[in-house]
RNA sequence: GGGUGGUUAGCUCAGCUGGUUAGAGCGCCUGCCUUACAAGCAGGAGGUCGCAGGUUCGAGUCCUGCACUACCCA
């Protein structure tokens, strides 16, 4: 039966078909392997998308890069997990269900929480699967079998557990503090969540009367409205300018509030005026500030930065208004005094935009330095290495300067704090909700109605997947996980955190150390951590190196990439441009060359398949060298396969992508294929087209193999056709990965080969130098320098005449080098013979280019080689190399130069 | 203000621990429908490696300074 591939690749077509064919016959799900297991395990947790979102192409470079790794380690015969899952989302998904509503005229508050919840599971389960759905048409080969979802009742139950044994062990606190307040979300969000941007904003000095003098003092500050909750005015001590005043009060303009001017830290001299109003409940450093000196707190705005009633006058008015009527009223009084320009870095809510109030409330907090502690060991002891090293610096820089993480959201869609509240004032903490309370008796207990910060859960997943808090065989096997793959913007957000609680809850945790020792982390002492390795990798740009956003309307679909080259094109450009630590420009020139790469595959496989149906080949045969470019590019092969496999190790993507692309179309399609045509249409003996065509068939096969992981789908299409509908087993993607044997490795095929095509690459050049018809065969006369080059020319006779469209060659006993058209080389020197007149004036100077460049790099190499410091400490390989390539140019100069004169 | 990258061909990027002649894709020029492939084949042009010093026998690669640029943190 002839084997069909179609005329054309078509990438849409086979991918849909393959993306479901390995679903549906559950390919990538793994069964927990029992005890005695001795394969080595690769486990890797797929970053939860957000069930509000669209993958993007940050997600589909993710993706990619993580199923490359996959790929190759399953077909290097680990147990390979790869486990998905999405995440709630807190704040984003209560957005979207609060939009849904605007447009129904409704509230979150007039549905109330319950009902509000119940419509928020609605909306998940419609659109909540978008991205996971879209990883599936992508063939992302994940264990769809373990999916998750991080408000799954038995995730839920683990966040209860690490809350209520956090709380416990004194490490989870409740209090008053300054938090950033999102004043439309109308809840706390984290520092993390605070993105800062510069706008040119100004500085207002303001004076304010001196109680009992006729003196001003005169503070700086970017916030005219927060003055309305002053409490006190701050000085440096050792600030001269004001040491008289230590001591007394001062008038509060607007407010007519008496408040004192204390000595502080705080104020630094050399900022503004030198003195500071301190406003404890609406910022941070003035906080701290208040308690050192036991202010009051005075809040003026509401939780929709509104002023409140304690802001007089100004009650009612939005924060902003506030600030103009403030500054109005300032003026006029004649209370302000300055207004400069000057920077301002605002922080914004990462959410919605919005500008975040620090604001005062009764939050949940984790304590984290005891946590942080052994993060940062696990880093710093390299029990968990970070790819590429320098983020390494950057995390332990980080984990330095880390605050106490405020856990608490006041919303209503989240994993909801396990804390009751007794009308006695008593807070109960348990897994389960108390019947009464411990203090009072009292039945009447409310839980807390806040919920955790997203991150929370999301920390926890690498061993609560595993069925944490149960001791689990999952976990045995599986935990550690071995690698995460994600991107720089999550490392604090993610990262940091899963490897907090990770050391902190799985602390004693070992791994089946069968399995550990399989897999190659024998010399790894802690299996705490929650991975082995991070690799973080780069953000996806757009073509003129921009930063993609939505506003600026830069966005790149990958889907419609995808949808115009294909998946499998589109993972190549990914791969290709992933060199780590470089942001990636995306450029779609690139995807539509690898979607010709692809089509040259394509047309290859056609090729194959053309000759197997002819000479018939069935299955997949031995490789057996018989000719030149059989040893050449089985060389080839295994040593491409070398570095492709050392390149996937160190997670150089590039390298790998780029080395399977110049072997399979520099080499075996223009070369190898090539040279074996005649061999394959030899009607004379049908033994030589057996064999050649065997080969091709059998290196064709590894080729796939090689680049199964990057590209699954054409690779998946042809290797299946390869088989005829039988194939040995399921998939290529449960076939074996190539590995490099070096008994295959043949320097003597390389190097005759390197001077077979400089041959024929010469006479091809020649020939388009003199203007030959295209058609014409011309002879070519030949002076080997050595006899192995004549020999290797007369035994691949035919492959350079046809190759070079060569009529004749004829071997001379002199160079050639002086007549025109010719060309030298160390090897040879070749002359085509055709009698066509060349452009003197533009050989010329091409000549005379080359000869330039050739006085320069003697000279160089002069200077060199007689320089005894070089002889001395250059490795004599290099003095070697030089010393011939020396000899070498010598005797081209003479030949150019003779060729010069002939064209005089 | 502190920190971290980047600056190599017209464009987008490689170039790992310093070592012989700095590479690729796209674009450009010339010629080809050669029976796998015009999403192709063959050939070609194009680079003082941001600038200035330094270390070294030797620097695109290491060090210092500067310029420009991007990002992160405060």
């Amino acid at each position: 039966m002839p084997h069909e591939l179609q005329k054309s690749y078509e990438p849409g077509a086979i991918e849909k078909r393959w993306a479901e064919y390995w679903i549906s016959e559950k390919l990538f799900s793994v069964k927990t392997p029992p005890p005695g297991e001795t394969r080595p395990v690769f486990t890797l947790l797929l970053p939860p998308p957000n069930v509000t979102g669209r993958l993007h192409m940050g997600h589909m470079l993710n993706q990619t890069q993580m199923d490359i790794i996959v790929r190759w380690h399953r077909m290097r015969g680990f147990v390979t997990l790869w486990l998905p899952g999405t995440d709630h989302a807190g704040i984003a998904t209560q957005m979207m269900v609060e939009r849904q509503l605007v447009s129904e005229g409704k509230k979150r508050r007039d549905l109330g929480r319950e009902k509000f919840i119940e419509r928020v599971w609605e909306w998940k389960q419609l659109y909540g699967n978008a991205i996971l759905d879209q990883m599936k048409r992508l063939g992302a080969s994940v264990d769809w079998d373990r999916e998750y979802f991080t408000m799954d009742e038995n995730l839920n139950r683990a966040v209860r557990e690490v809350f209520v044994r956090l709380y416990e062990e004194g490490l989870i606190y409740r209090g008053k503090y300054i938090v950033n307040w999102c004043p439309r979300c109308e809840t706390a969000i984290s520092d993390l969540e605070v993105k800062h941007e510069e706008v040119a904003g100004k500085l207002y000095e303001i004076r304010y009367p001196v109680v009992g003098t006729n003196e001003f003092i005169t503070v700086a500050t970017t916030r005219p409205e927060t003055m309305l909750g002053d409490t006190a005015v701050a000085v440096n001590e050792k600030d001269e300018r004001y040491t008289n005043l230590h001591g007394k009060k001062v008038l509060l303009p607007l407010m007519n509030r008496e408040i004192p001017i204390i000595t502080d830290d705080l104020a630094k001299p050399e900022f503004g005026t030198g003195a500071v109003k301190v406003t404890p409940a609406h910022d941070p450093n003035d906080f701290q500030a208040g308690l050192r000196h036991q202010l009051p707190q005075i809040e003026v705005m509401d939780e929709n930065a509104r002023m409140n009633q304690n802001s007089g006058p100004y009650a009612g008015l939005d924060r902003f208004a506030a600030r103009k009527r403030v500054l109005e009223d300032l003026r006029e009084q004649g209370f302000l005094v300055g207004e400069k320009d000057y920077t301002i870095a605002l922080g914004k809510c990462d959410r919605c935009g919005v500008v975040v109030e620090p604001r005062l409330s009764t939050q949940w907090f984790i304590k984290i330095a005891p946590l942080a502690k052994r993060a940062t060991e696990a880093v710093e002891s390299g029990e968990i290495t970070i790819v590429p090293e320098n983020y390494k610096t950057i995390y332990l820089n980080w984990m330095n300067n880390i605050y106490d993480w405020c856990i608490s959201r006041q919303l209503w869609w989240g994993h909801r704090i396990p804390a009751w509240h007794c009308a006695c004032g008593e807070i109960i903490v348990a897994r389960e909700a108390p019947a009464k309370c411990s203090k009072c008796d009292g039945a009447k207990l409310t839980q807390d109605t806040d919920v955790l910060d997203t991150w929370f859960s999301s920390g926890l997943l690498p061993f609560t997947t595993l069925g944490w808090p149960e001791k689990t065989r999952d976990q045995q096997v599986f935990y550690p996980t071995t690698l995460l793959i994600t991107a720089y913007e999550i490392l604090f957000f993610w990262v940091v955190r899963m490897i907090m609680f990770g050391c902190h809850f799985m602390d004693g945790h070992q791994q089946d150390p069968k399995i550990k020792a399989a897999s190659g982390w024998a010399d790894m002492k802690d299996d705490s951590v929650p991975f082995r390795q991070v690799y973080i990798h780069a953000l996806v740009r757009d073509a003129d190196r921009q930063k993609m956003s939505k506003t600026k309307g830069n966005v790149i679909d990958p889907l419609e990439i995808i949808e115009r080259f294909g998946t499998d094109a589109t993972r190549f450009t990914l791969a290709a441009m992933a060199a780590p630590g470089t942001d990636i420009a995306f450029n779609e020139s690139r995807t539509e060359g690898y979607r010709a790469f692809a089509n040259k595959i394509w047309n290859a496989a056609r090729f194959m398949f053309m000759n197997v149906d002819r000479v018939g080949v069935a299955g997949v045969p031995a490789f057996k060298p018989v000719a030149l470019e059989d040893r050449w590019i089985l060389s080839r092969f295994n040593r491409v396969t070398q570095g492709v496999n050392d390149a996937l190790a160190t997670y150089r993507f590039h390298e790998a992508a780029n080395q399977i692309y110049d072997f399979f179309w520099g080499e075996f399609c223009d070369w190898y294929l090539e040279l074996i045509k005649p061999r394959l249409l030899d009607e004379a003996s049908q033994e030589s087209a057996q064999s050649a065509c065997q080969n091709l068939v059998s290196l064709f096969e590894a080729a796939l193999r090689l680049l199964h992981p990057v590209m699954p789908f054409i690779t998946e299409e042809i290797w299946q056709a390869i088989y005829d509908g039988k194939p040995p087993l399921q998939s290529i993607a449960l076939a074996a990965y190539p590995q490099a044997d070096e008994k295959k490795l043949d320097l003597n095929a390389e190097t005759e080969m390197a001077i077979l095509q400089d041959l024929i690459v010469s006479v091809r050049n020649l020939r388009a130098e003199s203007k030959v018809e295209p058609k014409v065969k011309v002879p070519i006369e030949l002076f080997a320098h050595d006899p192995h080059t004549k020999t290797l020319v007369d035994q691949k006779r035919e492959a350079i005449e046809r190759l070079g469209s060569v009529s004749t060659i004829s071997h001379v006993a002199q160079s050639q080098a002086s007549q025109a058209p010719s060309r030298a080389t160390a090897q040879f020197d070749v002359r085509v013979v055709y009698e066509k007149k060349i452009d003197v004036a533009a050989e010329r100077e091409r000549l005379t280019k080359e000869l330039e460049k050739m006085e320069k790099e003697i000279a160089n190499g002069q200077r060199q080689l007689s320089n005894e410091g070089f002889l001395a400490k250059a490795p004599a390989s290099v003095v070697e190399g030089l010393r011939k390539r020396a000899g070498e140019l010598k005797v081209l100069r003479e030949k150019t130069k003779s060729k010069l004169e002939e064209l005089k």
